[in-house]
DNA sequence: CGTTGTGTTGATATTAATCAACAAGTGTGG
DNA sequence: CCACACTTGTTGATTAATATCAACACAACG
């Protein structure tokens, strides 16, 4: 049930034709398909800034002025009802775009989780980008389809799966995310680093940080996971929890 | 918490300069910018066909060898465990357009609610298709972009709201739906038609049929609406419900 | 050190699910 | 036309999963 992973795309002034070590992917590219001469321009239509963790670049119900590609580090995206519950609708990472929506306004918030890089447009100016390069245009068409297919993904998960089960898809969806594109660092493929807290796995899954915490405990003693640290999980028995999150596997 | 809603885009080559007499938007046309010699064109390269309610036309799994377009009626879209649950993650009507995922498979099911007429087209073809008319792959990404709002929206529901807000926001959804673009005829938009049964909106809500049952009728008995058929529901007090849908209502 | 934020664990409450019975509508065939 | 099965929807009683409330452990930090 795993799904197809756009490749990372990346808009990174500060680093043109410096290619990324794990992939090879040049950053500063877009799209495979824009000429490296056409970069220039690229840049030049782009602003680039930094945020700090724990603050917030996307604000619920503000203006959508911005279209922004991260560069580095990992952000969470939510939407919160008037009494404070919380819902996180994803996290995005390096190649992450964010504010497509033709909405004059931000459908959702998004905080830094780690220090991040973002490359931001405004929205004339994506206009004028993507009336240029009809190549990338494609691919933000790819990506936004991609993205669709992870949110009903997610609805399932949210509307039918048990606390287990959406606790082994959290996992095993963060142990096949390739590592090598994230903004920080994780061993094999077996150790998933938790760049968020409880709170932030609790409103991802619908769930409370208790139930998340005694279901991590509970597959813990059954030898499915361990847990080094609060933000580490080793994946003991990956067939065993992918079974769990695809449902396959009858409850205890 | 309305969002924007996208101009129908409907591919019907059996109507051709037959405007829709409700909004006037002019049927087998994509786009508007997309010339009217070029319409033939257009449905040289699609296939139509017919769908009888409780037929499904799209089976995940399957490998996607089409895109489709809506041109009349409604589907349910949905995902299933290996035990039988069931999440539906929306509702297709008129001009919704199927498919457009990069996978090589379908991601999700569609089945018909009621009489569908559906337009078809290859891959390959589409992509030709999106090749000659930039307009159309425009299009295509906005489209994608407001669904992916509206799951956004729909995660919300799923891993955050009450039953009650649950139901609430699913009939202020449905009365909010530009009847004069659905496959069924709808009265005023205080008088929700909902074409598929407990069953659907259960799955699609992350509820039981039961849950869904008592929910309305209590709703009902406070006189926020009135149930005059099963498949009727008569917005009583619009402002009220919605409040609850959104969250500002505290709980009964 | 105290303070604060985060995570774990236990006891209890609550929402919604499950199990069960029945009512109403629909279609079929005798 | 009616008996019948079958589907769909409603309502009630009970259960179960998860939320809530509460206490405490631990680490980071001023």
């Amino acid at each position: 049930m795993s799904m197809a992973r756009a490749r990372p795309l990346v808009l990174d002034p500060g680093h043109r034709d410096d290619p990324c070590s794990h992939c090879g992917a040049r950053r500063y590219s877009v799209c495979n398909a824009i000429e490296s001469k056409d970069l220039e321009r690229l840049a030049s239509l782009a602003t680039q800034f930094t945020v700090e963790p724990g603050r917030s670049f996307i604000d619920e119900g503000d203006p959508a002025e911005h279209f922004f590609n991260v560069t580095a580090g990992t952000a969470k995206l939510f939407k919160l009802l008037p009494d404070g519950r919380r819902q996180i609708t994803g996290f995005a990472g390096t190649g992450h775009f964010l504010g497509l929506a033709v909405s004059s306004s931000y459908s959702f918030s998004a905080e830094a989780l780690e220090p991040m890089r973002i490359c931001r447009f405004s929205r004339p100016k994506l206009k004028v980008l993507l009336d240029d390069f009809p190549a990338m245009e494609k691919r933000l068409l790819e990506v936004a389809s991609n993205e669709l297919v992870a949110a009903q993904e997610q609805m399932l998960l949210l509307g039918r799966k048990t606390a287990r089960e959406r606790l082994a898809s959290f996992l095993i969806g963060r142990a096949d995310v390739p590592t090598h594109c994230l903004g920080h660092q994780a061993g094999t493929a077996e150790t998933v680093l938790l760049p968020m807290t409880r709170n932030d796995i609790a409103d991802y899954l619908g769930l409370t940080i208790e139930t998340v915490s005694r279901t991590l405990t509970k597959l813990k003693a059954e030898g499915l996971i361990e847990i080094p640290s609060a933000n580490t999980v080793v994946i003991r028995r990956h067939a065993a929890l992918e079974g769990i999150a695809t449902g396959e596997t009858e409850q205890h």
